[in-house]
RNA sequence: GGGCAGUUAGCGCAGUUGGUUCAGAGCAUCUGCCUUACAAGCAGAGGGUCGGGGGUUCGAAUCCCUCACUGCCCACCA
């Protein structure tokens, strides 16, 4: 870059700079990847939306993707994170069928190809918006891969992979009890249904036992333990239920056969409610005793549990709900009323008969669908296609097992496991047009009227197939009829790692050899079971092969107090808003700060604040080492010192960050190199190295100074991408399209920890020096004596001197009794200062060290003495407790006679 | 109802096989400073019987038991 300014504001302005830079990597392809003889890295994004807009949980998400992403290429890796959003069938076409009905039209009214082409629209209008929020959030995504779900590839992809399972048996269409989303008016999969407690009543109806005048033993009954009810209108029994709306597809009552309080009723005819419909009392011992009355009433249309009874019993299926969940013409009564509706009517119409016994409150759990929050899941009978899973959840559980695919953190691995072992079969089915259309095509019904289906890639194929069959021979293709159904929406998505790279339609091919298995799969964990494990299970069916060696999965974006962020709560910040005032580094590094693998984040934003803050401190730190005059001087020894002790500082921290990362704690990572940047390098090596007012800097140091900047500019890159870009290259002069991007961050050479040390001792020494001046008032430019008794050993003497502002370090064997003094370890240093120091303070300050060294002392020896610590403690153990001891013996000594000369 | 995590400073967290500077860092708080990179800053300071109780051990934040609370997942008692 040729734009070198010379001066630079005080405050860092990322609006600036951001989209300067992530223009620049777009316009050099730097995101872009190809196979090559690089290892690769891989990472697939979780698609969002493809109406979506960016919310929290895709920042954090997103935001960790990258810095994972930006670590791996600065490593020299072949990295590529794959980019692209999701259909969403549901969630998709209910917004289509809602901006319609603002419209004025009704889905039924338009033809499939209508209503495709109005969904187009909204995609197109809508679709990508959330990958250019992407954008500005700084992801390195390789944007020329974008891919759709629906797009060619992965919608030949699906049907391929549709045909395949077919083939191979694995799917199967049958009438069963779904959950049936009323409002969307689809089926949907067990996963897709959430739960909720909800205070709702438990209805105790009576259902009076048809032609039963007088029980003949019934005194005797009663002594049996039976219960039996009876009023002017006769006997009957109670049945307890939350939903006296169904009693019209009552077509069965059922008690256990062992309860002693219904045994009266085995054998007989009750009447419903209302309905006045003679049905049998059946015995099954699903029946628990204790609830309610022990009195089932079972309505197979509508309650999965009810629905096995029936097939059991041979029950008749009185389907009461259309479609929209109102009563359906099959009900005698209520025709066209709205369950819920239909619920309070028939309440008050119960209680009017004379027909309630009584009414309890009562919490149960309702479905809700996981798209339409608002509408409760009902279970309806009907016909769909399914997944067998057993297979599947064979293949996909060893790989998890046994770390090979590694959970982070590592609780999910049973959480996936409990899952996969009480699997059911997948309903992959949905009433939608929104979608891929399932390429099942159906032929006219044989003689016996069932129902003959072919499954093919497309009409030619099924035409080919179809006059396969005995007795269609000359089937025409006006006489195929394709399903009008969808597949769910992850049934595409399950194919992700590998329909991304044409893995499907394209086996072996070179792009799928390169990049799968991809690397990490950056996820949260409410999708789990929806997207994660169905990879794993596609992944070993078409590849063989894990379709990822990680899967971190993040936490749950909270406010400050730990509520979910929700539309309806207005607690969700605007994520773009966030960037524009805080900068995409300072958010990132905000969320970050925050979010330890697995723990939710409470997000406030005073830790953007902080990122920006952070920000802004690289900046200021840039400004004053580019501020240097540089001249042909002598480098001074504290300079040398700094420069020798920092290069071990920054070679511990790379190799601490690199550690963090082998464990995906990236928060702590990101901790490492805040302290390494804000205290080590500013705090500390800057103000060593620094030049007095007015003087120039030496060359050396300044070349080193920039070489560290340059290190820690690449370390905190994947974290904070377009500062530090910019900044880098501010540094040097930069070819046309070259990126600290692509900047090396090396493997950690080993740290003298030795040194490392020594700086401790410094830093404290510094302290120890400031201290005194802070308390004596002493201005910081008069120059100070610091006395060390037996003498200063420390090979960074010279930063000491700097940073204390000392004229000199002197080896003394007695130090100044009048000087103020303190303890490093049990090393003693004094300052001699002019006039008297406070000798009651700081006889009284020294006899409470002396107290607390004593005590220390006393629990050393007490353990000392123990014979069972010396035997049984490692060696090193005892080895160290004699050291303290020893350490404790000297130091008290030294406390001693200072106080002595004190009391002089 | 079953299972799994967690409980450490005001807050959100770290603490790797029980023993070194194991009771920590960050933010917040308090004190003093507009010191020529940075007040979005600098120099300091305070703050926790590691949820309660019990046990194992020479030694427990760390292992075991138990209780309490919180969160998550699963489940067909209407």
């Amino acid at each position: 870059m040729s734009e070198k300014e010379n001066t630079l504001a005080t405050k860092y302005d990322p609006k600036e700079v951001e989209d300067k830079w992530y223009k620049y990597w777009e316009s050099h392809d730097l995101f872009k990847s190809v196979p090559d003889e690089r290892e690769p890295y891989c990472i697939v994004i979780p698609p969002p939306n493809v109406t979506g807009v960016l919310h929290m949980g895709h920042m954090l998400n997103n935001t960790i993707q990258d810095i994972l992403i930006r670590r791996a290429r600065m490593e020299g890796k072949n990295a590529l994170w794959v980019p692209g959003t999701d259909h969403a069938s549901i969630a998709t076409e209910a917004k289509v069928v809602k901006r319609l009905a603002e419209q004025g039209i009704r889905k039924r009214d338009l033809t499939r190809d209508e209503f495709l082409k109005h969904a187009w629209d909204w995609t197109h209008e809508h679709g990508g918006i959330i990958l250019q929020q992407l954008r500005k959030l700084g992801a390195s995504c390789d944007w020329s891969r974008t891919a759709f779900t629906m797009d060619e590839t992965r919608s030949k992809s699906v049907l391929k992979v549709f045909v395949d399972l077919y083939d191979k048996g694995y799917i199967y269409r049958g009438l069963r009890m779904v959950n049936w989303d009323p409002k969307a008016q689809t089926a949907l999969s067990n996963e897709e249904v959430i739960y909720h407690e909800e205070k709702s009543h438990l209805y105790y109806l009576k259902y009076y036992v048809d032609g039963l005048q007088t029980l003949e033993n019934e005194e005797q009954l009663r002594a049996e333990g039976n219960i039996i009810h009876k009023d002017e209108k006769g006997y009957y029994a109670v049945v307890a239920t939350t939903r006296p709306e169904t009693i019209m597809g009552d077509t069965a009552m059922c008690i256990n056969p062992k309860d002693p309080k219904n045994q009266w009723l085995k054998g007989r005819k009750v009447i419903v409610p209302l309905v006045g419909r003679v049905i049998n009392v059946i015995e099954d011992r699903y029946v628990e005793i204790e609830f309610g009355t022990g009195c089932l009433k079972v309505t197979p249309a509508h309650d999965p549990n009810d629905y096995i009874l029936g097939k059991t019993h041979n029950l008749e299926t009185i389907d009461i709900f259309n479609a929209d969940a109102t009563i359906s013409e099959q009900s005698p009564l209520y025709v066209g009323m709205d369950r819920m509706e239909c619920r309070k009517v028939i309440v008050e119409d119960l209680k009017n008969a004379g027909l309630v016994e009584k009414i309890e409150d009562y919490d149960n759990k309702v479905g809700y669908s996981e798209r339409n929050s608002d509408t409760a899941v009902e279970p309806r009978l009907c016909m769909q296609w399914f997944l067998k899973m057993k297979h599947f959840a064979e293949i996909a559980l060893p790989c998890v097992m046994n770390d090979e695919l590694k959970f982070h953190p590592s609780k999910y691995k049973n959480i996936y496991k409990v899952w996969l072992e009480g699997i059911q079969d997948w309903c992959i089915s949905r009433q939608l047009w929104w979608g891929h259309r399932i390429p099942a095509y159906f032929l006219p019904t044989d003689e016996e009227g069932k129902e003959v289906y072919v499954v093919a890639m497309n009409e030619e194929e099924a035409l080919e197939k179809a006059r396969k069959i005995p007795g269609y021979e000359n089937i025409e293709a006006s006489q195929l009829r394709h399903d009008e159904d969808a597949l769910d929406t992850w049934f595409s998505s399950w194919l992700w790692p590998i329909s991304l790279f044409d893995g499907i339609n394209n086996p072996g091919n070179e792009e799928i050899k390169y990049y799968y298995p991809t690397n990490d799969l950056v996820t949260a964990p409410d999708i789990i079971f929806f997207w994660v494990a169905r990879m794993i299970m596609a992944g070993y069916e078409y590849m063989g092969d894990l379709p990822f060696r990680n899967v971190y999965f993040t936490g749950v974006v909270r406010d400050k107090l730990g509520r979910k962020m929700s539309k309806s709560l207005g607690n969700s910040p605007d994520p773009l808003k966030l960037i524009e005032h805080f900068g995409a580094d300072g958010v990132r590094m905000g969320l970050m700060l925050a979010a330890p693998a697995g723990n939710d984040i409470l997000y406030d934003d005073s830790l953007c604040e902080q990122g920006r803050n952070f920000n802004n401190k690289i900046w200021n730190a840039f400004r004053l080492v580019k501020g240097w005059e540089v001249a042909d001087v002598e480098q001074p020894e504290a300079s040398r010192q700094a420069v020798e002790w920092f290069r071990h500082q920054l070679n511990d921290a790379l190799a601490t960050v690199k550690d963090h990362f082998s464990k995906f704690r990236l928060s702590d990572a990101m901790m490492v190199l805040y302290r390494l940047f804000w205290e080590e390098f500013s705090a500390w090596y800057l103000e060593a190295v620094k030049p007095a007012f007015g003087q120039p800097m030496d060359r050396a140091t300044m070349k080193a100074t920039l070489e560290f900047f340059d290190m820690l500019l690449r370390l905190l890159h994947p974290f904070m991408p377009f500062i530090t870009e910019e900044l880098w290259q501010h540094l040097d002069e930069r070819k046309d399209g070259e990126s600290i991007m692509y900047a090396r961050i090396p493997e950690p050479e080993q740290a003298d920890q030795a040194l490392l040390k020594a700086m401790a001792d410094v830093k404290e020494i510094v302290g120890g020096v400031r201290n005194v001046r802070k308390q004596k008032n002493l201005p910081n430019k008069e120059q100070l004596t610091l006395q060390a008794v037996g003498g200063l050993n420390n090979p960074l003497e010279a930063i000491i001197i700097k940073l204390a502002g000392l004229e000199k370090i002197e080896a003394v064997t007695e130090k100044d009794p009048t000087a103020a003094a303190f303890m490093v370890g049990t090393a003693e240093f004094a300052v001699p200062v002019a006039g008297s120091i406070d000798v009651e303070e700081e006889i009284k300050k020294l006899e409470a060290d002396l107290a607390y060294t004593r005590g220390f002392l006393a629990s050393v020896d007490k353990k000392l003495s123990n014979e069972r610590f010396v035997a049984n403690a490692p060696e090193a153990v005892v080895a160290n407790e004699r050291k303290k001891k020893a350490d404790a013996e000297s130091k008290i000594a030294t406390m001693e006679q200072a106080l002595q000369a004190l009391k002089k």
